[in-house]
DNA sequence: GTATAAATGTTAGAGATCTAACTGTCAATA
DNA sequence: TATTGACAGTTAGATCTCTAACATTTATAC
């Protein structure tokens, strides 16, 4: 047999993602939107008082401004959230959560939680101490 | 400051996946390809003595069967494979990878080799023994 | 042996993301 | 201050994945 070559690493990340992707949609369906939509509004309703603009979603969710911009407008036009032009500045949009999603924070995190259990709830203390140490230096190095 | 509830296991499972996914596509774009169409190829070339079907497919890569008769009906379209009803069971198709894509499976193997390089270059030895165990746990128990 | 259920794959339509081209506004500079 | 370039966001069109409904073939049960 010849030596393979192999990509664990990456296989890993790209099975794990996928199955946590549907997890968290699936955990947050009845709601009527999907993980991305309450990570974005999650996101939103604890930065607004920050003046954030779309392309801050855009960094922290590593999108392009495009599809920020196509899921804002859903969000707006169901009324989750409003986009103001500030005086400042009218190139920009400034994002607020609206009462609508505020009620819904707390289901999302009682979803989100509970598949962040699931990812470490087989690992130790030190397990998980370590894995989120080498989390970060690959990310950060990515 | 209240408590926050905190995600840190999935959210950096999100975007190292996401980082991971635009790098492994970056690097085999001059092949005319994205990752995920190589990663089939890759399969499909290594596996094409053992008979697999679409299904096989669609449980490797974790996604529906419409998106592998999609995914393979471009690839067939274009010349990289082909697909055979079996003898023994029509409502089956074997997958082959055809001359067209056996050429580029080097170059897949050194794309996907070089993502897999930045993902642990800046881990000891030891870490990364540590991060495949802990992956591999995690991704059994999902 | 026939009826029913399961397995495999396809199609149609919806949703999300991307790239490329574009508009409008602000900043830098010559 | 007039021009040029950078910045923020939008649009159009392409691609990929999904769900739901469907067709066909094979397996199971009565």
């Amino acid at each position: 047999m010849k030596p393979r070559k192999d990509t664990p690493y990456l296989d890993l990340f790209q099975i794990i993602g996928l199955k946590l992707k549907k997890r968290a949609d699936e955990s947050i369906k009845e709601l009527g939107l999907n993980a991305q939509q309450g990570k974005i509004i999650d996101y939103i309703y604890e930065n607004q008082d920050k003046n954030i603009i779309q392309k801050d979603l855009a960094d922290r969710f590593h999108v392009r401004g495009a599809s920020i911009t196509n899921m804002l407008q859903g969000l707006e036009k169901r009324g989750f959230i409003e986009r103001k032009i500030p005086a400042n500045n009218e190139r920009q949009k400034n994002i607020y959560a609206l009462p609508k999603a505020v009620e819904l924070i707390e289901d999302f995190h009682d979803s989100f939680q509970s598949v962040e259990d699931e990812i470490v709830q087989a690992l130790t203390a030190e397990e998980k101490q370590t894995l989120k140490e080498i989390l970060i230096k690959i990310n950060d190095r990515l």
